[in-house]
DNA sequence: GAATTGGTATGATATAAATCATCAATAATC
DNA sequence: GATTATTGATGATTTATATCATACCAATTC
């Protein structure tokens, strides 16, 4: 981790950012904005915060791949969110938290911009469009919380295998090869631990899978050849 | 379901409540609110609305409990949260969500505050106060949301039930006789959908820690002999 | 290119969980 | 107060899951 040259948010591509959409309206907001922006730069599987850190940053990805998650008992992690370019995280920290509830590492190379607490929440008092937008996307991910809840409760462990495979290709997509986990970075320990299983586990279901036509693996690499059959295990 | 003589928030006794705390600074405010608020009161076990029916409000209970919960397959439903007086439920319908993703219904005779999701919208506006203590809240929800996602991950059956117990202990409290509070209205069903159970297991185990002397069961009531045990089963 | 390391693959086994059948207790209805 | 539903309690059985041991493969190091 270390400090960069700092792309002007006004400069920078990443139009999916909550500040470049809601912040940047007067020049001397943009520029106080500038003046308080930290970015850092981190290299694959870096641990960017860990929980019960001190809470003293907001968090949005200028570019790359972070997993959020949180320890468990026995070494057993919870993944929480995979998420990248313009998503903000360590929010829970807005709340009277002091310390995070969940560490977050880089899954590829990655730019992190950061904002100290204190003034992320001068910003939002400045800024109502922010924090209604902002209230608006934690509503949001309650809902998809609460899914993930729901499915957790619920789903067998073909069904939650199935279910980690869309929640990766919903959060970083599909390459042309219609292959996930296109840089490998993605382990069967962190497939196992989006859905509460071990990678053993894992393993086996993917063989499965791969007996049932709906995806084929070679390594680390998993193709997948059936989209709609993968969807109709968890009934989507 | 029936319309009722409605209380005006400044009478209201409810100091939990994010209106009342929050929107009644400026008495033109204060009337439109009044204006603009629906109240309904609704019996024990009534459904107030359900997954799939169309977002019209966001709601307050102004007084008694209710249960919001999401249906599953094979009728296996998941409860979401258990809550009270002042609590806000139905926000999730505030993100773009056309439709409830979730349930909701009474638990004891109950008494809820409802606005039209429009009114809502203009009252955040116009109330950048309560849109920011709104944000922190949901904040604090994924915060919450998070723990019970890795809690059902990881635990056994045991200690899901002593989670579900905590779960209710949390929000309606005990009594003085050290009962779980209105155990009588939630069913050996309820505690299980609280934790991804069924009512079965947690009959069992309620016997198992009956046996450790951790509880009494006496039918539907449930009185805590040794809390500090109990907590130590899900390692708080 | 042999050796080490880290991840993956797979069958056997042990354990835990879910289901089923039955009975008992309580609450609701007439 | 007898009858019928509903819910809770319990043991037996089936099924699913987790763990273990081992082998394999690919990348890295010496």
């Amino acid at each position: 981790m270390r400090h960069n040259n700092k792309i002007n948010c006004i400069d920078c591509e990443n139009t999916n950012c909550f500040i470049k959409k809601h912040c940047l309206d007067n020049i001397e907001q943009s520029v106080r904005i500038h003046e308080n922006k930290f970015v850092n730069r981190y290299t694959k599987n870096q641990l960017i915060f860990m929980e019960g850190n001190f809470v003293d940053s907001i968090n949005f990805i200028q570019s790359g791949r972070v997993k959020v998650f949180k320890k468990g008992a026995f070494g057993k992690d919870q993944i929480i969110r995979l998420i990248s370019d313009g998503e903000i995280f360590g929010h829970r920290g807005l709340s009277d938290a002091e310390k995070f509830s969940i560490s977050a590492t880089s899954i590829t190379d990655t730019m992190i911009c950061s904002f100290d607490k204190p003034f992320f929440f001068k910003l939002l008092k400045s800024t109502p469009e922010l924090t209604f937008n902002l209230m608006l996307y934690f509503a949001n991910e309650l809902n998809h919380g609460e899914n993930k809840l729901r499915d957790l409760a619920i789903f067998n462990v073909r069904e939650k295998v199935a279910k980690a495979l869309i929640t990766i290709i919903a959060a970083y997509g599909l390459n042309k090869e219609n292959e996930i986990n296109h840089a490998h970075e993605l382990s069967r320990q962190d497939i196992a631990e989006l859905v509460g299983l071990n990678s053993n586990q894992v393993t086996k279901i993917l063989a499965d899978l791969k007996e049932d036509n709906i995806l084929e693996t070679d390594n680390k690499k998993i193709k997948i050849i059936n989209l709609k059959k993968l969807k109709e295990i968890v009934n989507i």
